[in-house]
DNA sequence: GTCCTACTTCAAGTCGACTTGAGGTCAAGA
DNA sequence: TCTTGACCTCAAGTCGACTTGAAGTAGGAC
């Protein structure tokens, strides 16, 4: 029996064994078992575990995250429909990767930069620009 | 008298009404006064918010962007800590953009791989390690 | 002069991802 | 055997960024 306690997963996983019951509600995760009241997990669930750390960093919501993980749909046409969506992700991805970047440079000129506000400079107004004008109105994410 | 409706403000931008209003209760933007009970703009209020929009995609908070808005500081030592500030966020950015490359290059490999499951696949689960090893551990954003 | 409509305020609600608190349970060590 | 302390459940709270709803008001078309 090599399981892990949830103790153990939540230090190795540096997470808050709160967020391992949450996610276990929500489906992301299972226990394989209890030893009296407490959770019992397979190491697997590590790796899963930072499958949806990189998820959640790469933007996507738990749900989706979940959807990803747990092919719902038919056995064998799932395959496809998960290769294609994350196909799509990457696309995604990859986009807001450009405005980041965009972002970046407008920053980093901005700091450099020796106009007195930052739109009385040119470069930063051209950057500015690029930088919005092809933002799709998603609603943005807002760190801690 | 060049000043726009806050309706006109909402269109150009792209934003609803209510979220001017609330940009305005937090500091954000400001009206140069009313029409009636109607809020007008100065026309250079878009250009603010292209910013703030701006720095929502990047991943700041409203009231960091406050912060970066409005020098709240000393006159003369604030222009630096200004820079500094925009340094460091660049910085971050930056940091942020290499760790979506990373995983954008998992998605678009695993989108591509012929392993039954992801997890079975060494290049899978070798970017996966490179993604999540120097992640800071900061609450993920999370879209809609 | 009246009416419509788009605005106004203010309080309260929503959403995602957790966290916190109260009250309970049980495996293991003294 | 008894105690301890880390886990358990379930409900409720939090946080940021808005949105929604009720009740009120004024500018402009008729």
């Amino acid at each position: 029996m090599t399981d892990l306690d949830i103790a153990e997963v939540a230090h190795r996983a540096g997470v808050p064994a709160s967020t391992l019951r949450y996610y276990e509600e929500k489906g992301l995760i299972a226990s394989t078992g209890r030893r009296g009241l407490r959770r019992q997990y397979d190491p697997g669930v590590l790796e899963r575990l930072a499958l949806i750390a990189m998820g959640r960093t790469a933007g996507f919501s738990l749900d989706e995250i979940a959807r990803m993980l747990t092919p719902d749909g038919q056995p064998d046409a799932q395959p496809d429909l998960d290769r294609q969506m994350l196909a799509t992700k990457a696309d995604e991805l990859d986009r807001r990767i450009r405005e980041l970047a965009v972002l970046r440079d407008s920053l980093r000129h901005a700091a450099a930069c020796p106009a007195a506000s930052h739109m009385e400079c040119p470069t930063f107004r051209r950057l500015l620009k690029s930088a919005t004008a092809a933002t799709p109105r998603r609603r943005a994410p807002g760190p801690p």
